[in-house]
DNA sequence: CATTATAATTGTACCGGTATAATTTATCAA
DNA sequence: TTGATAAATTATACCGGTACAATTATAATG
């Protein structure tokens, strides 16, 4: 682990173990330098790391603060890994409904950079939150990174089984959202009307080589999901 | 403007005038340390601000590579200047329904921490793309740091004109995203159907001191609006 | 007491350096 | 040709420094 990731998630500790709200203001730069024995640039980084994450934000001339949203049970959007990580409170359950190796569909193909004649891992799967059906899960991973999944993987957190299973580095990710009136197919899966709203969020997902691993297409059920992003200006 | 902020301009023109792809490669940083004649952290710095934009992505031991979504059309969700700049190709239009000094409901208040008493900038408009409706806009500024508005600034960018007029800086964002149905009201405005969907997003913008200046509640026209994010890991 | 000028605080920009880890390329052996 | 091994390439981690800009606190002024 690196200096500045742990040092970062210390300080995020902190935070969280002292209840700290919005606005409160942390010890100076040169406190942590003292705390953690590392120079200004290494506790510069790990500061904007927790900025770029949304738990500080820094103020020149002022100091350090604390940067918290005050809703609760809202689903962060950029926590990239199957958002398993952000609803740790809740209960999240799967159920799969569909694994098998196939060939992709043309767009699924696009999307994932490969020929229609490759391997994809095919997975359709609900996802429920407190025994309420939360959404419809439908991906493709790219066979040749993601060599082997099966039901058990498929049930727990695929995301944590590609970082720690497989060793792979997942980087980056493209969102595409668009929201519209569930299908017949869709509002059975979900409990729901057809004709009622959804929110159809498409993804993109690269390995930190820029290699695109999986490509899904998950329906939320309008009902149970709010979401909140925490956005920065450049 | 800093060394840094002006290379990370020019090498985002580079990309765009050179019309480069997805993955195609750059420069190494020798080359671009030669060419703007600055040490080598200044050229990371700028190649961490565009990664955070999503306009590269690095590979430790590899180079530094080209990051472009494919889709056209999609309106970003994390440039927060009211997405008057992200759209520039397209011709986005203003209709003030109402312009006025008032107290804060219960709810801007709260999200724009002061008391019911003081006093806000209500807006109240309706924004059109390309001749159709994209959305309906209702915004609450706090008066003591928004001093000034009217009718002409408010049916153009009022983001511009708080950065350039004003001389704030605006600094985070907090964004929550509810689907929904559409009541009467928002129907008629829309000029849609009541019970059909709706994106509603609720944004709170901070100065970059933390302070929240501007509560708002934006109802999208479903039909209208595609949204895309681009996300990283940690 | 309010206003203004000054000083102290505090984070940011930028330099230039060494060491290291990931990747790619070149080399060599089978 | 293949596969392993070594070398070169390339970005990243981390150090420690100077100068500077924004903010806040203090002192001076009327």
């Amino acid at each position: 682990m690196l200096k500045y990731q742990q040092i970062a998630i210390e300080i995020e500790k902190y935070i969280e173990e002292n209840e700290l709200q919005q606005g409160d203001k942390l010890p100076v730069l040169e406190t942590f330098m003292a705390q953690f024995e590392v120079s200004k640039s290494t506790i510069t980084k790990s500061l904007d790391l927790l900025e770029r994450k949304g738990v500080v934000f820094q103020v020149r001339g002022s100091g350090i603060f604390v940067r918290r949203h005050r809703r609760k049970g809202y689903i962060s959007l950029l926590s990239n890994q199957g958002f398993k990580k952000d609803l740790d409170d809740f209960n999240v359950t799967s159920e799969v409904i569909e694994l098998e190796v196939r060939k992709p569909t043309e767009e699924a193909a696009v999307n994932l950079n490969i020929e229609q004649s490759d391997d994809v891992y095919y997975v359709k799967r609900i996802r429920n939150i407190n025994g309420q059906t939360l959404c419809l899960e439908e991906s493709f991973y790219n066979k040749s990174i993601i060599t082997y999944l099966n039901n058990e993987i498929v049930s727990e957190s695929i995301f944590h089984y590609i970082r720690e299973g497989l060793g792979l580095k997942v980087g980056f990710s493209d969102m595409y959202l668009q929201v519209d009136q569930l299908n017949a197919e869709e509002a059975k899966y979900l409990q729901l009307e057809p004709g009622l709203p959804k929110l159809c969020v498409e993804s993109i997902f690269h390995l930190t080589n820029g290699q695109p691993f999986d490509f899904s297409k998950v329906t939320y059920n309008y009902q149970q999901s709010q979401f909140f992003i925490q956005a920065n200006s450049y």
